[in-house]
DNA sequence: GCCAACGTTGGC
DNA sequence: GCCAACGTTGGC
């Protein structure tokens, strides 16, 4: 069995916030509108079903990761790219050439104790992650380190 | 609201 | 293929 693997996701709360996918139906969710190609890549080649996510609130007073997230579908064409009516629709892609993928992912549990940013940056362990050293990346790989020392100062029980 | 960092576009 | 101009993200 392939090993799973680690990830950040983004989003501002006002727009989709953790909650907002608890709430959902099944609290699953599709992750679409990422218009970034290096973020494409990550989605379309290595996400897959089974990984584990941590939900990010950026773009607020206090950006914190706030709970996880799991993946229960790996990349496929991001539908919402062919749909004029929809915001994040790229006339440069169709059903057949598609440019943008998403995923689906579900609800898993929110933190007992958010982890701010500030508080990630205090962490010496986490001193080289994507979201200190590259911080405008919407999707980023998470190494088990990280993941556990997150989880850890989340008050996550193991 | 500001602005640094970064990604994308398009002229050459 | 280079690079200036421009647009976006996101912390502060």
């Amino acid at each position: 069995m392939p090993m799973r693997k680690y990830w950040l996701f983004k989003s501002e709360p006002s727009t989709f916030s953790l909650e907002d996918l608890k709430k959902r139906p099944g609290s699953t969710e599709h992750w679409d509108g990422v218009r970034n190609f290096q973020a494409r890549n990550t989605l379309r080649d290595e996400v897959k079903e089974g990984d584990l996510v941590l939900f990010y609130h950026s773009s607020i007073p206090e950006p914190a990761v706030v709970g996880i997230a799991e993946v229960v579908r790996g990349g496929y064409p991001d539908w919402t790219a062919c749909d004029p009516r929809s915001e994040h629709f790229d006339p440069r892609s169709t059903e057949a050439k598609p440019i943008w993928y998403m995923v689906d992912v579900r609800y898993v549990k929110s933190f007992p104790r958010s982890v701010t940013l500030a508080e990630l940056k205090t962490i010496p362990e986490l001193a080289d992650m994507v979201l200190l050293r590259k911080s405008r990346l919407s999707i980023q790989p998470v190494r088990e380190k990280q993941w556990q020392s997150i989880l850890h100062h989340g008050e996550v029980d193991a």
